[in-house]
DNA sequence: AAGATTTGGTTTATAAAATAAACCGATTTA
DNA sequence: TAAATCGGTTTATTTTATAAACCAAATCTT
């Protein structure tokens, strides 16, 4: 017979449990779009480090990303999906198991 | 002039924003004190990695580690320090930031 | 009593993640 | 026209987490 006891805590969705990817999925879950600039002085990432977290969180289709131009500049406009709410929605949830309400 | 404009999110604790060393807290702040085999149980870690990240935690003085024998068997009990205690606090603090209430 | 297994861990090696540095094309400024 | 800036991406480096290997002592098994 399998005496493993239980565990008492669920595991954390690694892709949110990351200071920046989770501070980008805070400022999505508020604000219908949010561009690339705005979440870069919103967060004090750098360009570099941003770009490869956003581009996990787009894979992951937590978020959608649109590449446009406004005028000749490029613009990359992000926001959150279903699947990525619902994710965020769970692990609030479950983080609260560790942190207590 | 600096218009470096205001960061909106205040930086997580890296100590403590990891999933096991976060467990390992959350137990120890409910608990006056807790021993090895039972936070592996809990947390359903290999001992392996525990034992690194009690370490830390023992490191940077979040817990302290007591190393006694339970008769011929070693036992090593955990507990939360005040620093601990108030670093946990202030990330909970933090993280509300992040996930809202 | 010899050998195998389990307990309670630590140490070391490997995989994954975060961060920083280098770079690119276009644009504006001097 | 050269230098600096903007809006990024790609690649390299560092850090972190995880797993695998190991160790000493104790306890079962035959």
């Amino acid at each position: 017979m399998d005496q493993s006891g239980n565990i008492a805590f669920k595991p954390l969705d690694p892709l949110l449990h990351s200071e920046l990817r989770l501070a980008v999925m805070s400022i999505l879950i508020t604000v219908t779009e949010a561009d690339f600039v705005y979440i870069r002085k919103q967060t004090g990432a750098t360009a570099g480090n941003l770009s490869v977290q956003v581009d996990k969180l787009s894979q992951a289709e937590y978020i959608e990303v649109e590449k446009t131009f406004n005028g000749k500049i490029p613009r990359t406009i992000c926001r959150i999906t279903e699947k990525g709410r619902s994710a965020f929605a769970e692990y609030v949830d479950t983080l609260r198991q560790y942190i207590g309400h």
